[in-house]
RNA sequence: GUGGAUGUAGCUCAGUAGGUUAGAGCACUGGAUUGUGGUUCCAGGGGUCGUGGGUUCAAAUCCCAUCUUCCACCCCA
């Protein structure tokens, strides 16, 4: 017995309402991102290994979908290695791609390889899908599609108002009440330099990230558990759970990190971008989140990371500014920053609130009922005429019952249906139908094609 | 990668102290209504119970493995 065909864990189909829908979502992001004058480029699905690896840090490459080269794999390999059973130490031998794990590093690595071509700063836009082989759960998925706006080339802080301008705008034109958190990773490590604790910088973003999921004592314990004092411990945590506007978190910073430099520039950048924003008018409500991390450890400036207020699902937007990205690729100044919006969770917020427009989601516009090949024939040019006037618009290829064009009707949710018969034909005029009402209405050509104008 | 749950018709789910032909609702097809959909009524099609092994006279039901989906951790869009 055949078994039931089905796609590869954490994969998904598409249908067409579900593409309509999504369509929507990428519709919307592109158009702000063409206002702001970002170009699209594309990229391969799969990459090098060596442009991949070690960029996500040891996690990430766990998760990086490998390529079996082609041809006879083995043919590297040794029968003592084989029988070794090491799997790092085969995978550079068996293969040599990687389907890529997000649009960023193979963004840089275009940077670097068209570096003569490119005008800098250089904006620009990707939507593709990116693959992770993560334990899929909901809103989590092993291929998932990702909205990538950057500039690189450019170290102004106008790049980073400008990104949390398009966060504002796509997410108002969306109808999603988000948050905007921003931090700067400057400011994180001046707080870590300032107790001494800068060699565990890493350990401790990883560990103030997790704040609001696990709770303040289990922080502490994480933070222990790297050889931190129990007393260290708490004080980072008091940076990190200061409440208050963000005047006073600012206030803070400055009175305790007046002997970090990291910490001062943080400091500056932040404060320099919140009078952007006090300056602007966004719909979003921004905040100033000290324990705000983010995993990838590429980052070096501002952080940003987007919530839905009203929808559960972890972060649908976030990014920052990386100053070295493509230093690894032997491009040396070039700062960049950029932000990722999550498509696939977008449309789990957009779904879940209700939020889709009905109107925009219509499949076609007008059916024309096909009664035979007479009626067909004189309804043809009527038909192209439609369609000249840029509508979706169709004829039932058979002439079936009416009853079931009607129902195919019904179902695609056609909001106009003409019927041409014989009286029709013989009369001139042609029998509109308004599906949502139920209204019938007798029209010339001349008449419809007016009306639809 | 670690731990836990799940899987019966296209969808949502009933059904087990192991025992004839496995059920419902929705969806689908046809009819009532031969030029009218969304409501109603009637009839019908569709499942070797995720897959592969095992135990048994007998397995949807018990055992093992595997895959899927979901949840927590890890990490993240």
């Amino acid at each position: 017995m055949a078994e039931k065909p089905s796609v590869p864990k954490g994969t998904r189909d598409f249908t067409p309402e579900e593409m309509l829908r999504r369509n929507y979502i990428f519709n919307t992001i592109r158009t702000v991102f063409e206002r702001y004058a970002y170009v699209p480029i594309e990229t391969p699905a799969m990459e090098k290994l060596s442009t991949l690896l070690g960029k996500y840090g040891d996690e990430g490459d766990k998760l990086l979908f490998k390529v079996l080269n082609s041809g006879d794999y083995l043919k590297k390999v040794q029968d003592n290695e084989l029988a070794e059973r090491n799997p790092n130490a085969l995978v550079s031998k068996i293969s040599e791609k990687g389907l890529r794990y997000d649009l960023t590093v193979p963004f840089a690595r275009f940077v670097v390889q068209h570096q003569n071509e490119l005008t800098f700063p250089f904006k620009r836009y990707q939507i593709q899908p990116v693959w992770r082989a993560d334990r899929p759960q909901k809103g989590r998925y092993r291929e998932f599609y990702q909205c990538d706006v950057d500039v690189i080339g450019s170290d102004s802080l106008l790049n980073e108002f400008e990104l949390v301008q398009i966060i504002d705008e796509v997410f108002t034109l969306l109808n999603v009440p988000v948050i905007i958190k921003i931090n700067n990773r400057k400011i994180l490590l001046g707080i870590a330099e300032s107790m001494g604790l800068e060699s565990q910088f890493m350990n401790i973003t990883v560990a103030i990230d997790k704040l609001d999921k696990i709770g303040e004592e289990k922080v502490v314990e994480e933070l222990c558990g790297f050889y931190i004092d129990e007393s260290k411990a708490k004080a980072l945590l008091e940076f990190f759970t200061a409440n208050g506007d963000f005047i006073s978190k600012l206030q803070l910073l400055k009175t305790r990190l007046s002997n970090s430099e990291s910490g001062q520039k943080g400091i500056a950048e932040i404060e320099r971008l919140w009078d952007y924003f006090s300056a602007a008018n966004f719909n979003a409500e921004i905040e100033l989140d000290l324990s705000l991390a983010r995993g990838l450890n590429y980052y070096t400036g501002a952080i940003f990371e987007v919530k839905a207020r009203d929808v559960q699902i972890g972060s649908i937007c976030g990014g920052g500014r990386y100053d070295d990205l493509t230093g690894i690729f032997g491009l040396e100044d070039m700062s960049g920053v950029g932000v990722s919006f999550g498509a696939d969770r977008i449309y789990d917020v957009l779904l879940q609130s209700d939020r889709f427009p009905e109107a925009e989601m219509k499949q076609s516009d007008v059916l024309f009922i096909n009664f035979g090949e007479k009626e067909e024939a004189y309804c043809l040019p009527i038909l192209a005429d439609l369609r000249k006037l840029d509508l979706r618009a169709e004829i039932y290829p058979d002439a079936a019952k009416m009853k079931k064009q009607m129902k195919y009707a019904d179902k695609k949710q056609i909001p106009w249906v003409i019927m041409v018969g014989e009286e029709e034909m013989n009369s001139g005029k042609l029998k509109l139908k308004n599906m949502q009402s139920g209204e019938e209405a007798l029209l010339t050509r001349q008449e419809i094609l007016e009306k639809f104008k």
